[in-house]
Formats: C-alpha cells, structure tokens, sequence
DNA sequence: TTAATCCTTCGAGTTAACTCTAGGTCAAGC
DNA sequence: GCTTGACCTAGAGTTAACTCGAAGGATTAA
C-alpha cells in the first residue's frame, strides 16, 4: 500500500507542513501512523480524511470542533447521530454563507456600476442626486 | 439632520461600540465629526459608509486594504480608476468565494446522505465496499 | 565520512481583529 | 451638589490559526 511523507501530503493539499503537525498536535490526525523512527506515514485513507477537514474547514469550521468530530469518528458507530447532525448544520451554515455572499454580490456589483459611471464622467458628481454612500 | 451616537450605530450594524472605535483608530471613518466634548457623531451617510465597509469586509477584505479604500475616497474623483478596479477585484474574488462555497456544499451533501444512510442501518460498516474516507 | 535532505519535538513568535480595562470628561436627573 | 451613565483615550489582553527556530535523529549520494 503507498504511504506518503508530511512534505507530499502537505505539497498534495495545498498546506505548509507547519499546518500539518498543527492539526496532528491539535488533535485533527489520530490516525495518521508512525515509521519505526517516529516520521509520520500518511496512507491514502489519511488524506481522504484530510480532506474532509479541509472541507469542515471551508464551512468556517473552528479546529476545536472539528476536533470533536474526529473524535467522534474514533468512538465508532455510537456517534452517527451525532455526526450526521453535525453535518446537517454545517448544510444550514453553508446555505447561510451563500445567501451572504449572495447579498454581499449585490452591493458589489452596484458599486462597479456606480464607479464605472463615475469613471466614465471623471467626477463623482454624477451621482450628487443619489442617496448613496460617499464611499 | 439627525445624529447618532456609537451605541445607537453599534446597534444598528450589529457591532460593539469597541469595534466602531478600533475602525475609527484604524482610519476606516475619518469622516465621522465630533462633538465639542470629543463624542462621535455620526449621520445617515456614516452610517451608509460603514454599511460599505461592512460589506467589503463580507468579502473577505482586510481592514488595512479597506482603509486604503476610504483613503482613496478622501482623495476624490483622482482616485476613481483604482477603486472601480478595486471593486472588479473584490468581484471576483467573491465570485470565486462562491465557487468555493458551492464546492463545499457538494460535499457536506455527500456526507448528509452518507451517514443518513449509515445511521439508519446502524452501522457505518454499510458503506464498507465504498472507497471513501473513514470519517 | 561527510554533507544534504528529510524528518522529529518543543516552545516561542506572529498576525488580524477584536475586546476590554483604567482613568477621565461631561450632561441629565434627583 | 452629587450620582449615574454615556462618552472619551491609551494601551494591554485575548483568540485562532498558524509559522517558525533550534536542536537533533535517520537516510541517501558522492
């Protein structure tokens, strides 16, 4: 079976192997194994796992609770409640964030028009009749 | 014209007055005035500036780019061009935000089911014969 | 054999964005 | 006139998530 070193599993996730033995000693890798030498062995398994973190992460995750979840996984099947609860609300999360960005968009793109407006007539002036922000 | 002090602003952007002050130190509201005595007084178009600023940091803006910004605002119509770009950038950036997010959101789903599935037949053992991760 | 290049741990340092404390001013109400 | 409560500043403290340095062990290549 393949394994990898931290540096290829860092090069493979886009991560500094800093952030790896930073969620090793927080608790994120229990999995991960030894070589007899005490160099870390990752196996594919790991970074299929890895990259799961990665995922809770980009929903805003913080590490402590990611932590749980990982540990939940290692207490086995008395916890798939609990897991699968945890990833119904991280569904809410994401959907919350996305009608966020979504607003966020908005506003955005209104000011690129207002701007290229602006541009456009090489004063701000143009839009003196507005009730806009000055900003 | 009406006013506003920072607690009246703080509870209307759903902010600490602690952090409308660490804004103002960090120069994101040179253009809020004063009282004689020294207190903040903020008008409607404040309020709408820290409404922008607000969302520029929804995007994932830092603080010390944002008052870049607000210092090309106090520069007038010479500084038009940089921060129509500046807008196209945080477009984009907030376009690929949610590509991200969308990304993400394609995962938690999979694992929504993944342990529906797995909690319903009690064991996560179902999903043995799936090359997935173990958590 | 020696140098390079991995890897290890431990613990300190960094950064951003708050968050709060201490000590002080000022206006309103009793 | 005094207390209460909102405001002020300067600066210290907090937190999360890294990020790195020092000191040292193992493996490989010339």
């Amino acid at each position: 079976m393949k394994t990898y070193t931290i540096s290829e599993v860092a090069k493979e996730l886009n991560l500094t192997v800093y952030t790896l033995r930073y969620y090793d000693k927080e608790g994120l890798m229990p999995f991960v194994e030894r070589t007899p030498n005490g160099n870390r062995l990752f196996k594919e398994s790991d970074i299929s796992a890895l990259k799961v973190i990665e995922c809770l992460k980009a929903t805003g995750m913080p590490i402590k609770e990611i932590k749980t979840f990982i540990d939940w996984c290692s207490e086995g099947d008395s916890t798939l409640e609990q897991r699968y609860n945890m990833f119904l609300e991280r569904k809410a999360n994401v959907e919350a964030q996305m009608a966020e960005l979504k607003k966020t968009m908005e506003v955005i793109q209104h000011k690129c028009s207002y701007y290229k407006t602006a541009m456009d007539a090489g004063t701000e002036d143009i839009h003196k009749n507005e009730k806009l922000a000055k900003v």
